[in-house]
RNA sequence: GCCGAGAUGGCGGAAUAGGCAGACGCGAAGGACUUAAAAUCCUUUUCUCGAAAGGGAGUGGGGGUUCGAUUCCCCCUCUCGGCACCA
């Protein structure tokens, strides 16, 4: 009897997707789970092996629950928009819409052949106008409470693949794909105010029970300050320069000011609006050289080089001080940081120390730190950070640093001087993308009524089929140059109107696919809100660290916003985050096709069978960890799926009638292993448990495992192994799936023992075992122990001082 | 630098309300089957001294609490992940 995994697996996965077993049910009477894994992007390469692990796990867990009796939803759909279809179209010239239909469909066979459960009648796609529709009608209501607005923002541009480039995409000032020397260009977008919310995205975790890295990360990520701007006038003009600190405590010792190159009185000052006395020429050719290039490489590496710099010509008076503070212009001052411009105070400020070292500026001391140094700060191991009690600033002196920070704050304002204010390190959300491959966003503009949106009944604005989608060199999306499509009328006066050309980010079809699932198909809403009640918020949402910050934060705050527009039910999309961990090559290094160490599940599945590769990822090690693919351990669990078959195959038609006491106490103690295991994705330790159970069977008389015992172990095999389970119940005379059969309940009664094993330890050194009833007590214990042959000779000649029983655990003798 | 996670055999990893360290798997060694090999099965496998009985050491390093510490506390080193010179 061989194990024909092939065959085995053909066979099932028709019966179980032609008789729509796994469906979940809207308003069932049964208590709903809504397991939720994040949808991949299906590219040209198919699934990846991180995707069928990560699936693997969400998938092993909706099925436990499903067994458990809940109404388990357990969706699955395609987050399609995205640059890597639009290039790979563009290179194959084909429409993106074609290769996303050939790349979905290979996703979802892929996808089944791996047996995971998903609900498939719910499936989504974001490329879909009916999906789409919605992710624009989110994107009116965010215009009309004022939540997007229009402004110029700086991006980097690629002038070769004509792209604009995030940060992350920039090395060294050079494009990331082709090398090519990037340039900085003010480009008219869309702003997602998002902002607005980061208060409410910090408290309202305080709704989920993420595990707390995913808190940290959000809570990191939005980073919530108290800032304050003060505001100098400049000596001999009729200006003012406002900067912002979070350090106002260090202000007695401030001695310069510097300003971003995009700040206004650099403006200013070139085009001669203020006067100086310094030579214009070198300011602007400063100015022009630091605004090409990208924030990374402004920050990077600030301090430990070089500053560059420029003098204006201009000085600030220091409130506190009356000392005139010379104004420059440095480049690593970012000007989408808070005012653009920055106060010096070179005694507690390594970037500032250099700075006014390197320009020959006064550095003054306002802080002593723990080595009680008071002297004057010359080198940059002096210069006093974040702690110390503060000197030479007059009404702060002996006050600690954050007090005195509270202190000069009220102060400063009192006096007019500042204005505290909250920032964020989170910023607005840059919503445009010049590209063609995304949702449209539904605005047109009007001469005269300027920004409309599109009227909802008009919506989905489609996403116009053309010859030619690619980039253009103006940094315009490629829907500028369809002039049919772009020319409309405005829906506000009725006049010549255009539409806007940009697209949606990839975050925006993915930030509320969740609530799709709910009710794929409406027309009228983004989903029934009865259906929402009965199934938000998602219980648990698998998904990689990677989309810890970003994806989490950009959804959570577009559904806060839809709840707050009474459109969903809960302030909170998500009960439970957790996160999966990465699957390395063999090698121990990411998997990438130029390593040449990519594994892929379909070639695996093949070879082993789905049941062995789902059972090795699980087996690999923790959930959440990182590991590295290993092909012999691969062969050690396709060698426990082919045992575990033949096991059955031989022996269940002999099934005694009665299992053996030893058989009931193993097979218990193992489902109650499993059952807990599974509420806690300690998946590898329950395929350990799987093999252990498997090893201690093959080893018993036949005669003493019954029927039922044989039934227990296929069900707690079932949410790794479905279809070599699904098989084994069929073996074993059954003709209904497995996978909608009662989860086995584990018996306390055969988890208590009569008799226990005690390990005994003299001095802490474990010296022997003996064996007791359970509940003995510590005189009993006692005498056993001396009738020990080997203990008792140990014990003969010493005095027994003091003997420490712990019950049922371990017993401790001191001599 | 900050935040988070972690360090256990040759390897992946088990075990923490403080109680037998090394489950399970891989690898390795020996054996059975075979003309042989593969596959399969059996045995051994933390290191070390010892022929054995048995002893000693041992969870990154140092200290502490305890009858007892991989687990708790303090200090240090290193590794990985995220953010990154945010004023």
């Amino acid at each position: 009897m061989s194990y024909n995994f092939k065959e085995i697996e053909n066979k099932w996965r028709e019966k179980w997707f032609s008789s729509d077993i796994y469906s979940a049910k809207d308003f069932d009477k049964r208590k709903k789970k809504y397991v939720l894994v994040e949808f991949p992007y299906p590219s040209g390469s198919g699934l990846h092996v991180g995707h069928a692990f990560s699936f693997t796990g969400g998938d092993v867990y909706a099925r436990y629950q499903r067994m458990r009796g809940y109404n388990v939803l357990f969706p699955m759909g395609y987050d399609a928009f995205g640059l890597p279809t639009e290039n790979y179209a563009i290179k194959v010239k084909r429409k993106p819409q074609e290769v996303t239909k050939e790349n979905t469909a290979m996703f979802k066979d892929q996808m089944q052949k791996l047996g995971f459960s998903f609900d498939w009648n719910r499936e989504v796609n974001t490329t879909d106008p009916g999906y789409y529709k919605w992710t624009q009608w989110i994107f009116i209501k965010l215009f009309e409470k004022g939540l997007a607005y229009k402004e110029e923002w700086p991006i980097n541009w690629c002038p070769s693949c004509k792209i604009g480039l995030a940060n992350e995409e920039v090395i060294d000032g050079k494009c990331e794909r082709c090398g090519t020397q990037t340039q900085r260009r003010n480009i008219s977008q869309w702003i997602v105010k998002i902002t607005a919310y980061a208060d409410r995205l910090i408290e309202g975790l305080k709704e989920t029970a993420f595990i707390d890295k995913v808190k940290a990360a959000q809570i990191n990520w939005i980073d919530r300050k108290e800032w304050i701007d003060i505001t100098y006038p400049i000596d001999g003009v009729k200006e003012t320069v406002t900067i912002a600190t979070t350090r106002p405590d260090t202000n007695y010792g401030a001695t310069f000011i510097v300003l971003a190159p995009e700040h206004e009185l650099v403006e200013k000052l070139i085009t001669g609006k203020i006067n100086t006395s310094q030579d214009i020429k070198p300011i602007k050719e400063y100015v022009v050289k630091a605004k090409n290039k990208s924030e990374l490489e402004r920050q990077k590496e600030v301090t430990g080089r070089d500053k560059t710099g420029v003098f204006t010509g201009l000085y600030a008076v220091n409130h506190l001080t009356d000392m005139k503070m010379p104004i420059w212009i440095t480049d690593f001052v970012l000007g989408t940081v808070g005012t653009g411009a920055v106060v010096g105070v070179p005694g507690h400020d390594i970037r500032d120390f250099e700075f006014a070292q390197q320009f020959k500026i006064p550095i003054i001391r306002v802080v002593v730190g723990k080595d009680g140094d008071t002297g004057e700060i010359t080198k940059k191991e002096q210069v006093q950070e974040d702690e110390g009690t503060m000197i030479n600033s007059g009404f702060l002196d002996g006050m600690d640093i954050r007090s005195a920070t509270k202190r000069i704050m009220d102060y400063m304002e009192e006096k007019g001087w500042g204005k505290k204010t909250v920032r964020y390190h989170l910023r607005d959300w840059i919503f445009s993308r010049q590209h063609y491959w995304g949702e449209p966003i539904p605005m047109v503009h009007c001469e005269k009524c300027g920004w409309i949106p599109v009227p909802e009944d008009q919506l989905p604005i489609v996403l116009p089929e053309v010859e030619h989608y690619e980039p253009t060199d103006t940094g315009e999306s490629p829907l500028a140059k369809i002039e049919e499509w772009v020319n409309t009328k405005c829906p506000n006066c009725g006049g010549d109107a255009k539409r806007e050309t940009d697209t949606m980010p990839n975050w925006a079809g993915s930030d509320w696919y969740y609530v799709r699932y709910l009710d794929n198909k409406n027309d009228k809403a983004i989903a029934d809100m009865d259906k929402m009640k009965y199934w938000l918020p998602v219980d648990i949402y698998i998904g990689g660290d990677e989309h810890n910050t970003l994806h989490l934060l950009y959804s959570r705050f577009i559904y806060q916003f839809l709840y707050d527009l009474g459109e969903v039910p809960t302030p909170e999309p998500y009960y439970q985050r957790i996160s999966h961990g990465v699957i390395l090559g063999s090698n121990n290094q990411r998997m990438s096709k130029s390593k040449g160490n990519v594994i892929t599940p379909d070639e695996v599945a093949d070879k082993v069978g789905v049941d062995a590769i789902r059972a090795y990822l699980m087996f690999i090690g923790p959930f959440e960890g990182t590991m590295a693919w290993n092909d012999n351990a691969l062969m050690g669990v396709k060698r426990f799926t082919e045992r575990l078959y033949k096991f059955f195959a031989e022996n269940t038609a002999t099934a005694g009638n009665k299992s053996s006491q030893e058989v009931n106490e193993i097979l218990h103690r193992t489902t109650k292993y499993v059952t807990e295991g599974f509420e806690q994705f300690q998946y590898n330790t329950i395929v350990a448990k799987y093999m252990e159970l498997l090893n201690f069977f093959e080893k018993t008389d036949p005669k003493n495992i019954s029927k039922e015992s044989y039934e227990i172990f296929i069900k707690l095999i079932a949410p790794i192994m479905p279809y070599l389970a699904e098989e084994l119940w069929s073996i074993i005379g059954y003709e209904k799936t497995v996978h909608l059969e009662a989860w086995p309940e584990y018996n306390e009664q055969y988890l208590v023992s009569s008799v226990v094993e005690i390990p005994v330890q003299i001095n802490g050194r474990l010296k022997g075992k003996i064996t007791v009833v359970v509940d003995a007590d510590e005189g009993q214990i006692k005498e056993v122990i001396l009738k020990d042959e080997n203990l008792g000779k140990l014990l003969e000649s010493e005095q027994i001082r003091k003997i420490i029983y712990i019950k049922g655990k371990i017993a401790n003798i001191i001599v």
